[in-house]
DNA sequence: ACAAAAAACAGAACACGTTATAAATATTGG
DNA sequence: CCAATATTTATAACGTGTTCTGTTTTTTGT
């Protein structure tokens, strides 16, 4: 097994084999059959059964790669979030717009295929158990961390605002609107509008006096369109 | 069935014989053995065959009664939630304090029995089914409106504060944190903090200029408990 | 090329939530 | 009291996620 170079390392710098090569094409195969699996039956038509089937694989063989059908899902999450470098990309200057911008096209991502992503983030919030924990942190981080720490560069924060705890208190605010909107509490169309009432007057707790009245624009604005039906 | 007075009707009016009386003593018996079997074993123990054994039913009647295990956990919530008294009776007259007082006295009671309230809440946030909304959503009325419609009548929020909207917002930190400690991401210690630090934020950004400083204040306090370790 | 190790496999098995079946039991209105 | 009705009971059954069995295939180091 000399071959040529280039041959028994991974991108990442994992060793790779024929072995590990083979595990990782299969956990393509099951994350892709997981995927068209929901898409077409929703979650209840996902079973292990029909799954390990659909991605030619034995039954046991999704639990060796995965663990548990969740982690599955949230594997699924994971990949899928490829939306971040959509507004990485953003050409909106004003920090502030930035992150208004951004629940926007996160919502839009989302509730565009909604009994898929539904399916998804109801494995999120699901409490039975702990593989959460593991996966959806490092989710939260990329998500919101460095749009936070923009708007503390750009002096919008109060210079004593703990901005981690401020990042906290806003992922939470989307989170729970995500939740109450896979519950079916929560209109697809309220979604962002509901996030962003909620940030507007979070930041307006520990904004500059510069930034406030931009912020109760906001707030107002998103309240009106939450007021429309 | 016109009988003697005070026998054919509930204290709630609803219509009772010998029959639905024989049901709510089984609902009775059934939330009651789910009670001492969470104490017990955790979520875990909770089996519905188990249930049945200990409640003195059989397999079907929980479901008769009931509809699914989902919807006992949640009437177990429900039935417990006898501390709204407690504060009710709180005589502390300054409505910024009484809010903040009572998350302390709900959070208190949550995490005075974790692996009991733990069950409890991960059923509130399970979004594999939609019996939630139908139980869920009124005790979130009971829990803050009266107490959101003080501040507002006491002049703490700006007039223009649309007070539904706060309610919602207040309210899904609250959850938020719930979930963040049901899934074991946030200690008990922090909870009553970590909670208390969202609202003063968010009541910074509707409340009238006179309330501020106390406001900052507490949120100052709050992210103080939380930086400790 | 070959023996050793690792993994996937087919399939049975378990406990679970839930539903359906028919028989037994309790409650009702007259 | 009696016939009609509602409800519980006992039990089997279904599909689920998950674990375990022994066997077979694939990959590895030499």
């Amino acid at each position: 097994m000399v071959e040529v170079l280039g041959q028994a390392a991974d991108v990442a710098g994992a060793p790779v084999g024929r072995r590990e090569a083979g595990k990782a094409e299969r956990r393509r195969r099951i994350i892709h059959a997981a995927r068209e699996l929901i898409r077409e039956t929703g979650n209840a038509g996902l079973s292990m059964r029909a799954l390990a089937a659909r991605a030619g694989v034995s039954l046991a063989t999704p639990y060796n790669l995965f663990g548990s059908k969740r982690a599955i899902i949230l594997a699924l999450l994971d990949d899928v979030r490829a939306f971040q470098a959509r507004f990485a990309g953003l050409e909106v200057t004003d920090p502030l717009a930035r992150l208004f911008a951004a629940v926007d096209i996160a919502v839009e991502f989302y509730v565009a295929d909604p009994p898929f992503y539904r399916t998804l983030w109801a494995a999120v919030f699901d409490a039975s158990d702990d593989v959460r924990t593991q996966i959806y942190s490092s989710e939260r981080d990329a998500f919101s961390h460095q749009l936070v720490a923009e708007l503390a560069q750009a002096g919008v924060t109060s210079a004593s605002t703990d901005i981690a705890l401020l990042r906290r208190v806003l992922d939470r605010n989307f989170a729970s609107a995500m939740l109450e909107w896979v519950m079916g509490e929560l209109p697809a169309d309220d979604l962002a509008p509901s996030i962003q009432y909620a940030y507007a007057l979070v930041l307006k707790g520990v904004a500059a006096p510069e930034w406030q009245a931009e912020l109760t624009a906001r707030a107002e604005a998103s309240g009106r369109q939450l007021a429309k039906p």
